[in-house]
DNA sequence: TGACAATATTTGCCTAGGCAATTATCATCC
DNA sequence: GGATGATAATTGCCTAGGCAAATATTGTCA
């Protein structure tokens, strides 16, 4: 398998990396405005899909999933629960993690994002196949897979 | 055409919204590793860079095409200005406007962040065939477009 | 031309993230 | 079982980004 890119011809404001930061940049900036409404901000309602939707229930898991500094992770988190959105609850099995769990409130904030995100990617992904954004999906891993 | 996700079974963590968020920190932990002894921050290198290949030549270019704050910017250029790797030369054109040069110390940076560049690339998107590179660049210009 | 909106940059203020050190707890290996 | 290393979370300190206001300059339009 030959080398994707040359020194010689390497632009790097066209390459795989800028578009990937413009795709980026865009989703973020579209679901910042259709959120605008909540105040929550970027880092936070990450936070709270990723608990709600069970991909992560702990400080450090998110932190690894999001490549997230630990100690802006606690204090993410601090504010989150001061605003009542989750709560830390210590666990039996290991008494260092502290698992995180969505407040009923926060339980209610997990739908009205999911409709904002189901919103943008299908406004962004309008044109798309189903097969061309399983596509797209499946590169992305692959690259992803290959670090 | 169809709409791509439904409210009832889009899961956040694996639609196209968190596969591009994990691609993108993994090349950013990739070259940051990579440029570590150049002692260059994220936010430097891609600056240097735009500047480097043309695509921007302003702090409002710049703003735009990094969708990045423009007082941050301002101190952002301060920094690269104060290490000799840039310079700011008001032009006769729009006296408002600020023209970024790189220094010839900076013009020397940007090969080495440029070989930096094409070797995570390559090694990110290996077994990647070239059109399948040019597919997911196309699939990512696509989604921006719709914005 | 003159008033007014828009653009480019800068500054102050506040918030948030990165890094290093600390504490508590677990896992491992002898 | 006990020493040692690893892991989870937290805290302090510093840096960097976001927002709003200010300044200078340009564009527009009556």
């Amino acid at each position: 398998m030959q080398p994707i890119y040359a020194i010689e011809t390497f632009r790097p404001s066209q390459g795989v990396g800028a578009h990937i930061g413009r795709a980026r940049r865009t989703i973020v900036e579209a679901i910042d405005a259709e959120l605008a409404p909540l105040d929550i901000s970027h880092a936070q309602w990450i936070v709270v899909m990723l608990l709600g939707d069970g991909a992560a229930s702990t400080a450090a898991e998110l932190c690894k999933i999001l490549i997230y500094d630990p100690g802006a992770m606690t204090r993410l988190l601090d504010r989150l629960e001061k605003k009542g959105v989750l709560r830390r609850v210590r666990t039996a099995g290991d008494r260092r993690a502290v698992r995180l769990e969505l407040t009923a409130d926060g339980s209610k904030l997990y739908p009205r994002i999911l409709e904002a995100l189901v919103q943008v990617f299908n406004r962004l992904l309008h044109g798309f196949s189903k097969s061309e954004v399983r596509q797209l999906e499946q590169l992305l891993t692959r690259m992803a897979d290959n670090a």
